[in-house]
DNA sequence: CATATCTTTTGACATTGGTCAAAAACGGAG
DNA sequence: CTCCGTTTTTGACCAATGTCAAAAGATATG
Protein backbone atom coordinates (compact mmCIF):
# COMPACT_ATOMS: atom_id res chain seq x y z
CA UNK A 1 0.00 0.00 0.00
CA UNK A 2 2.48 2.52 1.23
CA UNK A 3 4.56 1.89 -2.42
CA UNK A 4 0.94 2.88 -4.28
CA UNK A 5 0.78 6.15 -2.28
CA UNK A 6 4.23 7.20 -2.55
CA UNK A 7 3.82 6.52 -6.05
CA UNK A 8 0.89 9.01 -6.34
CA UNK A 9 2.58 10.97 -4.67
CA UNK A 10 5.36 11.11 -7.06
CA UNK A 11 2.33 12.64 -9.04
CA UNK A 12 0.94 15.23 -7.09
CA UNK A 13 0.64 15.84 -3.81
CA UNK A 14 -1.94 13.91 -2.12
CA UNK A 15 -3.84 15.85 1.13
CA UNK A 16 -4.79 13.55 4.08
CA UNK A 17 -7.81 13.10 3.59
CA UNK A 18 -8.11 12.03 -0.18
CA UNK A 19 -4.86 9.55 1.46
CA UNK A 20 -7.28 8.28 3.95
CA UNK A 21 -9.92 6.97 1.71
CA UNK A 22 -7.40 5.40 -0.41
CA UNK A 23 -6.36 3.31 2.06
CA UNK A 24 -9.96 2.70 2.61
CA UNK A 25 -10.67 1.81 -0.85
CA UNK A 26 -7.83 -0.54 -2.10
CA UNK A 27 -7.34 -4.25 -1.26
CA UNK A 28 -4.21 -6.60 -1.49
CA UNK A 29 -4.38 -9.42 -4.13
CA UNK A 30 -1.78 -12.40 -4.22
CA UNK A 31 -2.25 -13.94 -7.51
CA UNK A 32 0.41 -17.08 -8.82
CA UNK A 33 2.00 -16.99 -12.13
CA UNK A 34 -0.47 -18.52 -14.87
CA UNK A 35 -3.31 -17.21 -13.36
CA UNK A 36 -5.97 -14.60 -15.52
CA UNK A 37 -6.71 -11.15 -13.97
CA UNK A 38 -9.03 -10.04 -16.42
CA UNK A 39 -10.49 -12.75 -18.88
CA UNK A 40 -12.15 -11.67 -22.46
CA UNK A 41 -15.56 -11.79 -22.80
CA UNK A 42 -16.40 -11.00 -18.76
CA UNK A 43 -16.52 -6.48 -17.50
CA UNK A 44 -13.55 -5.61 -16.46
CA UNK A 45 -14.91 -3.95 -13.02
CA UNK A 46 -11.88 -3.07 -11.12
CA UNK A 47 -8.66 -0.88 -11.37
CA UNK A 48 -5.55 -3.00 -9.85
CA UNK A 49 -2.15 -1.37 -9.09
CA UNK A 50 0.56 -3.57 -9.67
CA UNK A 51 3.41 -3.45 -6.92
CA UNK A 52 5.39 -6.62 -7.57
CA UNK A 53 5.59 -9.16 -10.52
CA UNK A 54 4.62 -8.49 -14.12
CA UNK A 55 1.70 -9.93 -16.45
CA UNK A 56 0.47 -9.31 -19.95
CA UNK A 57 -2.49 -7.89 -22.10
CA UNK A 58 -3.25 -9.78 -25.44
CA UNK A 59 -5.94 -9.92 -27.93
CA UNK A 60 -7.23 -12.54 -29.65
CA UNK A 61 -7.19 -11.46 -33.23
CA UNK A 62 -8.69 -14.17 -35.69
CA UNK A 63 -7.48 -16.87 -33.42
CA UNK A 64 -4.20 -15.97 -32.57
CA UNK A 65 -2.39 -13.95 -29.19
CA UNK A 66 -1.42 -11.04 -29.82
CA UNK A 67 0.17 -9.25 -27.43
CA UNK A 68 -0.21 -5.42 -26.96
CA UNK A 69 0.99 -4.34 -23.42
CA UNK A 70 3.31 -5.87 -20.46
CA UNK A 71 2.79 -4.64 -17.18
CA UNK A 72 5.81 -3.85 -14.46
CA UNK A 73 6.35 -2.57 -10.97
CA UNK A 74 4.07 0.66 -10.31
CA UNK A 75 1.64 0.49 -13.46
CA UNK A 76 -1.62 0.40 -13.11
CA UNK A 77 -3.25 -2.32 -14.75
CA UNK A 78 -7.07 -2.68 -15.81
CA UNK A 79 -8.91 -3.66 -19.15
CA UNK A 80 -8.57 0.04 -19.81
CA UNK A 81 -12.06 -0.38 -22.65
CA UNK A 82 -13.91 -2.54 -20.49
CA UNK A 83 -13.33 -0.74 -17.56
CA UNK A 84 -14.55 2.85 -18.80
CA UNK A 85 -17.20 1.31 -20.92
CA UNK A 86 -18.68 -1.36 -18.62
CA UNK A 87 -18.75 -3.72 -22.30
CA UNK A 88 -17.48 -6.90 -22.34
CA UNK A 89 -13.69 -6.67 -22.19
CA UNK A 90 -11.76 -7.78 -26.02
CA UNK A 91 -8.66 -8.61 -24.03
CA UNK A 92 -7.18 -10.74 -21.71
CA UNK A 93 -4.50 -10.06 -18.72
CA UNK A 94 -2.32 -13.02 -17.70
CA UNK A 95 0.30 -12.85 -15.08
CA UNK A 96 3.71 -13.89 -16.20
CA UNK A 97 5.04 -13.66 -12.51
CA UNK A 98 3.73 -14.28 -8.89
CA UNK A 99 2.80 -10.98 -8.17
CA UNK A 100 1.50 -8.54 -5.83
CA UNK A 101 -1.79 -6.39 -6.75
CA UNK A 102 -4.11 -3.40 -5.05
CA UNK A 103 -7.42 -3.75 -6.12
CA UNK A 104 -10.22 -0.91 -6.27
CA UNK A 105 -13.88 -1.44 -7.51
CA UNK A 106 -15.04 1.01 -10.21
CA UNK A 107 -17.96 2.18 -8.01
CA UNK A 108 -15.05 3.11 -5.32
CA UNK A 109 -13.19 4.67 -7.52
CA UNK A 110 -16.46 6.45 -9.03
CA UNK A 111 -17.08 8.10 -5.10
CA UNK A 112 -13.22 9.06 -4.97
CA UNK A 113 -13.46 10.76 -8.19
CA UNK A 114 -16.56 12.77 -7.10
CA UNK A 115 -15.39 13.61 -3.38
CA UNK A 116 -11.30 14.68 -4.31
CA UNK A 117 -10.98 16.59 -7.31
CA UNK A 118 -7.11 15.85 -6.87
CA UNK A 119 -7.86 12.58 -7.40
CA UNK A 120 -9.99 13.59 -10.95
CA UNK A 121 -6.73 15.37 -11.97
CA UNK A 122 -4.81 12.64 -10.70
CA UNK A 123 -6.48 10.43 -13.21
CA UNK A 124 -6.21 12.62 -15.90
CA UNK A 125 -2.56 13.23 -15.53
CA UNK A 126 -2.28 9.30 -15.56
CA UNK A 127 -4.29 9.42 -19.00
CA UNK A 128 -1.77 11.26 -20.02
CA UNK A 129 1.21 9.71 -19.60
CA UNK A 130 -0.39 6.59 -20.75
CA UNK A 131 -1.50 8.51 -23.75
CA UNK A 132 2.15 9.84 -24.74
CA UNK A 133 3.55 6.38 -24.26
CA UNK A 134 1.32 4.66 -26.76
CA UNK A 135 1.56 7.33 -29.46
CA UNK A 136 4.80 6.98 -29.46
CA UNK A 137 4.96 3.14 -29.38
CA UNK A 138 1.97 3.37 -32.57
CA UNK A 139 3.97 5.66 -34.53
CA UNK A 140 6.92 3.48 -34.33
CA UNK A 141 5.56 0.05 -34.70
CA UNK A 142 4.68 1.19 -38.26
CA UNK A 143 7.65 2.86 -39.58
CA UNK A 144 10.61 1.20 -37.91
CA UNK A 145 12.82 -2.07 -38.71
CA UNK A 146 12.05 -5.23 -36.91
CA UNK A 147 15.98 -4.70 -35.59
CA UNK A 148 15.39 -1.19 -34.84
CA UNK A 149 12.08 -2.08 -32.61
CA UNK A 150 14.10 -4.76 -30.93
CA UNK A 151 16.71 -2.36 -30.21
CA UNK A 152 14.55 0.45 -28.92
CA UNK A 153 12.59 -1.88 -26.46
CA UNK A 154 16.17 -2.96 -25.06
CA UNK A 155 16.88 0.78 -24.32
CA UNK A 156 13.11 1.35 -22.88
CA UNK A 157 12.91 -1.89 -20.83
CA UNK A 158 16.46 -3.85 -20.63
CA UNK A 159 15.07 -6.20 -18.06
CA UNK A 160 12.05 -7.27 -19.93
CA UNK A 161 14.39 -10.27 -21.70
CA UNK A 162 14.83 -12.07 -18.59
CA UNK A 163 11.50 -11.87 -17.18
CA UNK A 164 9.03 -12.39 -20.48
CA UNK A 165 9.39 -15.41 -23.68
CA UNK A 166 10.51 -13.97 -26.61
CA UNK A 167 7.41 -15.20 -28.20
CA UNK A 168 5.45 -12.57 -26.29
CA UNK A 169 7.47 -9.76 -27.03
CA UNK A 170 7.54 -10.56 -30.88
CA UNK A 171 4.46 -10.60 -30.82
CA UNK A 172 4.16 -6.87 -28.51
CA UNK A 173 6.73 -5.97 -31.11
CA UNK A 174 4.36 -6.74 -34.01
CA UNK A 175 6.42 -9.52 -35.71
CA UNK A 176 7.00 -12.87 -36.02
CA UNK A 177 8.71 -15.15 -32.77
CA UNK A 178 11.71 -15.99 -35.86
CA UNK A 179 11.95 -12.93 -37.20
CA UNK A 180 12.60 -11.55 -33.87
CA UNK A 181 15.12 -14.04 -33.34
CA UNK A 182 17.37 -13.59 -36.55
CA UNK A 183 17.07 -9.69 -35.47
CA UNK A 184 18.64 -10.58 -32.41
CA UNK A 185 21.12 -12.12 -34.19
CA UNK A 186 21.91 -9.67 -36.02
CA UNK A 187 21.56 -6.82 -33.33
CA UNK A 188 24.69 -9.14 -31.03
CA UNK A 189 27.13 -9.75 -34.29
CA UNK B 1 -18.80 28.81 -30.23
CA UNK B 2 -22.65 27.42 -29.52
CA UNK B 3 -20.99 24.37 -31.14
CA UNK B 4 -18.09 23.96 -29.15
CA UNK B 5 -20.09 24.32 -25.42
CA UNK B 6 -22.60 22.21 -27.50
CA UNK B 7 -20.31 19.35 -28.32
CA UNK B 8 -19.44 19.40 -24.87
CA UNK B 9 -22.82 19.75 -23.36
CA UNK B 10 -23.02 16.17 -25.04
CA UNK B 11 -20.34 14.91 -22.91
CA UNK B 12 -21.48 16.32 -20.01
CA UNK B 13 -23.45 18.73 -18.18
CA UNK B 14 -21.97 22.13 -17.34
CA UNK B 15 -22.95 24.69 -15.18
CA UNK B 16 -23.33 28.47 -15.80
CA UNK B 17 -20.58 29.36 -13.98
CA UNK B 18 -18.18 27.52 -16.03
CA UNK B 19 -19.96 28.38 -18.79
CA UNK B 20 -19.25 31.74 -18.67
CA UNK B 21 -15.43 31.01 -18.11
CA UNK B 22 -15.36 28.83 -21.30
CA UNK B 23 -16.87 31.75 -23.31
CA UNK B 24 -14.37 34.30 -21.71
CA UNK B 25 -11.38 31.79 -22.41
CA UNK B 26 -11.88 30.71 -26.50
CA UNK B 27 -11.22 33.20 -28.96
CA UNK B 28 -12.05 32.55 -32.44
CA UNK B 29 -9.52 32.02 -35.11
CA UNK B 30 -9.67 31.35 -39.33
CA UNK B 31 -7.11 29.96 -40.94
CA UNK B 32 -6.71 29.37 -44.26
CA UNK B 33 -6.02 25.86 -46.21
CA UNK B 34 -2.33 25.22 -46.10
CA UNK B 35 -1.39 26.96 -43.45
CA UNK B 36 0.26 25.24 -40.49
CA UNK B 37 -0.95 25.65 -37.03
CA UNK B 38 1.63 23.64 -34.93
CA UNK B 39 5.20 23.54 -36.50
CA UNK B 40 7.93 20.81 -35.45
CA UNK B 41 10.56 22.44 -32.79
CA UNK B 42 8.03 24.48 -31.30
CA UNK B 43 6.37 24.81 -28.37
CA UNK B 44 2.57 24.21 -28.12
CA UNK B 45 1.25 26.42 -25.82
CA UNK B 46 -2.97 25.98 -26.89
CA UNK B 47 -5.64 24.11 -27.38
CA UNK B 48 -7.73 24.14 -30.35
CA UNK B 49 -11.06 23.36 -30.77
CA UNK B 50 -12.03 22.75 -34.49
CA UNK B 51 -15.48 24.04 -35.80
CA UNK B 52 -15.47 23.42 -39.48
CA UNK B 53 -13.00 22.30 -41.53
CA UNK B 54 -10.09 19.08 -41.59
CA UNK B 55 -6.34 19.00 -40.72
CA UNK B 56 -3.57 16.71 -40.34
CA UNK B 57 -0.97 15.81 -37.78
CA UNK B 58 2.84 14.53 -38.95
CA UNK B 59 5.89 13.47 -38.30
CA UNK B 60 9.06 13.70 -39.48
CA UNK B 61 10.77 10.00 -39.33
CA UNK B 62 14.19 10.16 -41.00
CA UNK B 63 13.65 12.65 -43.26
CA UNK B 64 10.05 11.46 -44.62
CA UNK B 65 6.43 12.74 -43.47
CA UNK B 66 4.42 10.71 -41.25
CA UNK B 67 0.82 11.74 -40.93
CA UNK B 68 -0.61 9.80 -38.20
CA UNK B 69 -3.90 11.99 -37.59
CA UNK B 70 -6.63 13.18 -39.21
CA UNK B 71 -9.17 16.14 -37.36
CA UNK B 72 -12.30 17.23 -38.62
CA UNK B 73 -15.27 19.04 -36.99
CA UNK B 74 -15.90 18.85 -33.48
CA UNK B 75 -12.18 17.43 -32.58
CA UNK B 76 -9.73 18.63 -29.97
CA UNK B 77 -6.83 19.83 -31.69
CA UNK B 78 -3.08 20.22 -30.11
CA UNK B 79 0.22 18.54 -30.45
CA UNK B 80 -0.59 16.43 -27.17
CA UNK B 81 2.76 15.52 -26.47
CA UNK B 82 4.10 19.51 -26.56
CA UNK B 83 1.25 20.65 -25.16
CA UNK B 84 1.34 18.54 -21.84
CA UNK B 85 4.72 18.48 -21.33
CA UNK B 86 6.04 22.07 -22.56
CA UNK B 87 8.70 20.51 -24.70
CA UNK B 88 8.96 21.46 -28.39
CA UNK B 89 6.33 19.39 -30.59
CA UNK B 90 8.14 16.74 -32.06
CA UNK B 91 4.92 16.56 -35.12
CA UNK B 92 3.67 19.57 -36.99
CA UNK B 93 -0.27 20.24 -37.95
CA UNK B 94 -1.24 21.59 -41.16
CA UNK B 95 -4.60 22.36 -42.93
CA UNK B 96 -6.18 20.26 -45.58
CA UNK B 97 -9.08 22.97 -45.78
CA UNK B 98 -9.94 26.28 -44.70
CA UNK B 99 -10.81 26.34 -40.98
CA UNK B 100 -12.74 27.62 -38.20
CA UNK B 101 -11.24 26.83 -34.94
CA UNK B 102 -11.17 28.10 -31.24
CA UNK B 103 -8.18 28.78 -29.24
CA UNK B 104 -7.67 28.30 -25.58
CA UNK B 105 -4.29 28.94 -24.12
CA UNK B 106 -2.73 26.60 -21.71
CA UNK B 107 -2.71 28.82 -19.13
CA UNK B 108 -6.11 29.80 -19.31
CA UNK B 109 -7.00 26.16 -19.37
CA UNK B 110 -5.22 25.49 -16.54
CA UNK B 111 -7.23 28.11 -14.44
CA UNK B 112 -10.43 26.10 -15.91
CA UNK B 113 -9.24 22.79 -14.40
CA UNK B 114 -8.35 24.38 -10.99
CA UNK B 115 -11.37 26.39 -10.55
CA UNK B 116 -13.91 23.16 -11.87
CA UNK B 117 -14.06 19.73 -10.86
CA UNK B 118 -16.21 19.60 -13.39
CA UNK B 119 -13.55 20.51 -16.39
CA UNK B 120 -11.16 18.01 -15.27
CA UNK B 121 -13.89 15.60 -15.27
CA UNK B 122 -14.62 16.55 -19.12
CA UNK B 123 -10.77 16.80 -19.66
CA UNK B 124 -10.33 12.97 -18.37
CA UNK B 125 -13.64 11.96 -19.74
CA UNK B 126 -12.17 13.21 -23.55
CA UNK B 127 -8.97 11.42 -22.77
CA UNK B 128 -11.01 8.20 -22.20
CA UNK B 129 -12.06 8.46 -26.00
CA UNK B 130 -9.07 9.33 -27.43
CA UNK B 131 -7.16 6.25 -25.90
CA UNK B 132 -9.82 3.75 -26.68
CA UNK B 133 -10.03 5.07 -30.30
CA UNK B 134 -5.90 5.16 -30.45
CA UNK B 135 -5.20 1.77 -28.54
CA UNK B 136 -7.98 0.01 -31.41
CA UNK B 137 -6.05 1.43 -33.91
CA UNK B 138 -2.74 0.72 -33.01
CA UNK B 139 -3.70 -2.98 -32.91
CA UNK B 140 -4.88 -3.36 -36.17
CA UNK B 141 -2.18 -1.06 -37.91
CA UNK B 142 0.00 -4.25 -36.47
CA UNK B 143 -1.85 -7.33 -37.95
CA UNK B 144 -4.29 -5.74 -40.79
CA UNK B 145 -3.94 -6.13 -44.74
CA UNK B 146 -3.60 -3.41 -46.59
CA UNK B 147 -7.20 -3.98 -47.68
CA UNK B 148 -8.67 -4.76 -44.91
CA UNK B 149 -7.27 -1.30 -43.23
CA UNK B 150 -8.40 0.54 -45.93
CA UNK B 151 -11.87 -0.33 -46.45
CA UNK B 152 -12.17 -0.03 -42.35
CA UNK B 153 -10.92 2.82 -42.41
CA UNK B 154 -13.70 3.57 -45.51
CA UNK B 155 -16.17 2.20 -42.84
CA UNK B 156 -15.36 4.50 -40.18
CA UNK B 157 -14.95 7.98 -41.98
CA UNK B 158 -16.44 7.45 -45.31
CA UNK B 159 -16.02 11.19 -45.90
CA UNK B 160 -12.29 11.56 -45.71
CA UNK B 161 -11.81 10.11 -48.83
CA UNK B 162 -13.17 13.11 -50.54
CA UNK B 163 -11.43 15.91 -48.43
CA UNK B 164 -7.89 14.09 -48.23
CA UNK B 165 -5.38 13.19 -50.32
CA UNK B 166 -4.78 9.59 -51.08
CA UNK B 167 -1.07 10.57 -50.13
CA UNK B 168 -1.66 11.86 -46.80
CA UNK B 169 -3.96 8.93 -46.13
CA UNK B 170 -1.66 6.19 -47.51
CA UNK B 171 1.28 7.13 -44.44
CA UNK B 172 -2.13 7.53 -41.97
CA UNK B 173 -2.30 3.69 -43.09
CA UNK B 174 1.18 2.42 -42.54
CA UNK B 175 1.50 1.62 -45.79
CA UNK B 176 3.11 3.55 -48.82
CA UNK B 177 1.08 5.23 -51.66
CA UNK B 178 1.55 2.71 -54.38
CA UNK B 179 -0.36 -0.40 -51.93
CA UNK B 180 -2.65 1.81 -51.06
CA UNK B 181 -3.91 2.36 -54.56
CA UNK B 182 -3.67 -0.68 -55.14
CA UNK B 183 -5.76 -1.56 -52.38
CA UNK B 184 -8.59 0.37 -53.81
CA UNK B 185 -8.39 -1.51 -57.05
CA UNK B 186 -9.11 -4.31 -55.66
CA UNK B 187 -11.44 -3.71 -53.69
CA UNK B 188 -13.79 -1.81 -56.29
CA UNK B 189 -12.90 -4.63 -58.52
C1' DC C 1 -9.03 25.30 -75.26
C1' DA C 2 -4.13 24.51 -74.27
C1' DT C 3 -0.76 24.19 -70.86
C1' DA C 4 1.25 23.43 -66.49
C1' DT C 5 0.90 21.23 -62.14
C1' DC C 6 -0.56 18.05 -58.97
C1' DT C 7 -2.61 13.52 -57.87
C1' DT C 8 -3.37 8.76 -58.76
C1' DT C 9 -2.45 4.51 -61.07
C1' DT C 10 0.40 1.00 -63.23
C1' DG C 11 4.65 -1.75 -64.02
C1' DA C 12 9.09 -4.06 -62.89
C1' DC C 13 11.95 -5.45 -59.49
C1' DA C 14 14.09 -5.94 -54.76
C1' DT C 15 13.49 -6.59 -49.92
C1' DT C 16 11.34 -7.68 -45.73
C1' DG C 17 9.14 -10.52 -43.06
C1' DG C 18 5.77 -14.63 -42.60
C1' DT C 19 5.21 -19.70 -42.46
C1' DC C 20 6.37 -24.32 -41.67
C1' DA C 21 9.58 -27.63 -40.19
C1' DA C 22 13.60 -29.17 -37.99
C1' DA C 23 17.60 -28.56 -35.11
C1' DA C 24 19.81 -26.62 -31.14
C1' DA C 25 19.88 -24.70 -26.58
C1' DC C 26 18.02 -24.27 -22.10
C1' DG C 27 15.98 -25.57 -17.62
C1' DG C 28 13.96 -28.33 -14.25
C1' DA C 29 13.01 -33.08 -12.09
C1' DG C 30 14.56 -37.25 -10.80
C1' DC D 1 24.29 -36.38 -15.08
C1' DT D 2 20.42 -37.67 -17.98
C1' DC D 3 15.97 -37.17 -19.77
C1' DC D 4 12.08 -34.60 -21.14
C1' DG D 5 9.53 -30.62 -22.24
C1' DT D 6 9.88 -25.90 -23.42
C1' DT D 7 12.03 -22.04 -25.62
C1' DT D 8 14.95 -20.23 -29.10
C1' DT D 9 17.41 -20.43 -33.36
C1' DT D 10 18.16 -21.73 -38.14
C1' DG D 11 16.87 -22.91 -42.94
C1' DA D 12 14.08 -22.89 -47.20
C1' DC D 13 10.58 -20.96 -49.48
C1' DC D 14 6.80 -17.68 -50.53
C1' DA D 15 3.67 -13.67 -50.36
C1' DA D 16 3.10 -8.90 -49.33
C1' DT D 17 4.75 -4.55 -49.67
C1' DG D 18 8.30 -0.96 -50.66
C1' DT D 19 10.90 1.62 -54.21
C1' DC D 20 11.69 3.92 -58.38
C1' DA D 21 10.05 5.38 -62.73
C1' DA D 22 6.76 6.39 -66.02
C1' DA D 23 2.05 6.92 -67.65
C1' DA D 24 -2.58 8.43 -67.05
C1' DG D 25 -5.96 11.36 -65.00
C1' DA D 26 -7.60 15.47 -62.73
C1' DT D 27 -7.56 20.40 -61.73
C1' DA D 28 -6.45 25.02 -62.12
C1' DT D 29 -4.89 29.04 -64.99
C1' DG D 30 -4.36 32.06 -68.56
Amino acid sequence: MERLLQHLTDMHHIDEALRDDLRNSFRELRIPKGEFLIREGRICRHLYFLEQGCLRGFYNLDGREVTHWFGFENDFVTSFHSFTTREPAIESIQLLEDCILWEIPKSKLDELLAAHHKAERLLRMAYEKYYIRLEERYVNAQFKTAPELYGRLLERMPHIIERVPLGYIASYLGMSQETLSRARGRLSR
